[in-house]
Formats: C-alpha cells, structure tokens, sequence
DNA sequence: TCGCAATTACAATTGAGTTGCAATTAAATT
DNA sequence: AATTTAATTGCAACTCAATTGTAATTGCGA
C-alpha cells in the first residue's frame, strides 16, 4: 500500500500516521528540513511538536534519515537514499539568507597527505561549505 | 597601558571592564570556549551573562574574535589571530571529542561545475569536515 | 569637567529541544 | 475478530542557549 509504512516497518518501528507524514513531506523536497519548517508543512494535520522531533530522531536511529547540523543550532533532517544508505553528500550553507543546497559528492574532494601540520583528521563523514549563495552575492 | 585596551579601542568599541576581562580569558587558553565557560571563568568578576554575550558579538563583528559552531549548538569564540586576520583555513571537528583541527588550505578542493543540480552555490568562505579523529576512531 | 552616545545590569522573552505521564493505538497473539 | 500489551501520541511543563527592552551608568571626545 502505502511506501513509507513498509519503509518504517522494516525498522521494527511502528508505521503511524505521523511517521508517515513526516517522510512524506521530506520526501517531497530536495533539501533538508529543520523541524519548524516541519511543523508548518504538517500544520494543516495539526501534529504535535514533540511527537515530530521524537520522530524525527527515532527515525534517524532507525537509518530513515539523517540530521545535520549546518551551524544555525537547528537540526536538519533528510530521508536517507535507501539504495545507497551511506552515500552523503557535501551541503552547502548561505551564512546570509541559510538557504541550505546539497552538492554532488565529486565536487568536493579533500585529500589527506598526512602532513607536517599536527591534525588529528581521521573519517570524514560530512562536509559542510558555507559563503553566500548566488542570490545573496549582489 | 593594557594591552588589551588600545585592541579594542582601535576597532571603535569602547574599552570596559567586561570586555578587557572577556579578551583576557581568552587569550589564557588555547582552544576556542563557550558563552557559559566564559561565564564561569569570569564568575568571580560577577558579570552579567548578557552582557559577555553582547560583547562576545560585538567584538566578533569588529573583528577581534571569530565565532564557530562545530555542531554541538553552542557558540564558541576565540581571538583572531591580529596579524593575519584573513587566514582562513578548513577545520575538522571530531563529532566524539569534539576537538578541533586546522587543515592546510590545499587539502581541500572543491570544484564547481554549474551542474544540473539546483543549487545555489556561491561564494565559499569556510569549510567544516566532520567526522572521527584519529584518537576516536578505534 | 561636561555632555551624551555607548554600554551595562537586570529582568523578561524567545526558540530549539527535551521530558513526564496519562491516554491512545499498532500489531502480535489468541 | 477480539484481546492484550508495549510502543506511541498528545499535552503541558521544563531546560538551556541566546536575545531583547530599558532605565541607569560610564567611557571618552570636546
């Protein structure tokens, strides 16, 4: 029937109206979602704001979706690509407007010589650019 | 006189008490510190957190500290370095220890193919990798 | 020394995120 | 299909970082 509910129950979690909407509207947009800007997408179902941030992070345990945080202190949230669980990708911040743009994973490229310098750089697991956007430029 | 005091003076800030002791706390240590560790190294002082917030903003807007996040949600400011102000480079923050590194300018490359994709890459300024450091990653 | 805009101190407020708990419900069991 | 039970929801209260309003104070240029 519907795809989400056999996406949560694969998890061992509970499929519920919720859940469902949650991934739903994630699902309908190619950026990650702060829970706010969830709450407005879900205000016409009248959720709870707590019922969504405890999905959101019980989800994110369960593998559905992954948080990142882009340095405005709110959590963002975005369904993982279920073929390709731990295929992520660079995003890209707007320090003026904070738009938040993700980026083909080949655009970015770090290259570990370990160096003379004394980092302790080991498994990078997210990548993050921030500057201002095309339309922030002017 | 106070060496800190023709520091701010020269960026038009007014020099006060608050704000010579916030420089001086950070100028003791080495690594980048919160609001509230600022708060309770200046307990015996007795300043007003308000106050050290404004100031920790004010002066990271005339240029004399730098603000980071490195995803725990809290601000942490260091002094910027006076002679060589625009030197930024990549950092890696261990999301275990929480520590953080200084990467070499050339260790990362990004390139921008004005691809497909719907982005809005503009203008990069600062370049955050996350991940284990070496020490975490056993 | 004087005048005044910048700054401070204090209190109240915002906003993200969490927690406790009683009522509800998904789904496994019968 | 009805029963059962642990998972989940809904609501309210709460924590904590950070911001804001404002009257009183103070740095510093004139």
């Amino acid at each position: 029937m519907n795809e989400f509910k056999a996406l949560i129950r694969k998890t061992g979690l509970r499929s519920t109206p919720p859940r469902i909407a949650v991934l739903q509207a994630l699902s309908k947009i190619s950026m990650p979602l702060s829970h706010s800007e969830l709450v407005d997408k879900l205000a016409a179902q009248d959720m709870d704001r707590a019922t969504i941030f405890r999905n959101l992070n019980d989800m994110t345990d369960a593998g559905l979706l992954s948080r990142i945080d882009v340095g405005d202190h709110t959590w963002r949230f975005e369904i993982k690509n279920q073929e390709n669980k731990n295929a992520s990708h660079p995003h890209f911040v707007c320090t003026d407007c904070g738009d938040v743009s993700c980026l083909p994973t080949a655009n970015v490229q770090v290259s570990h010589y370990p160096s003379a310098s004394n980092n302790k750089v080991g498994n990078i697991s997210e990548i993050l650019l921030k500057g201002h956007c095309e339309d922030c430029e002017n």
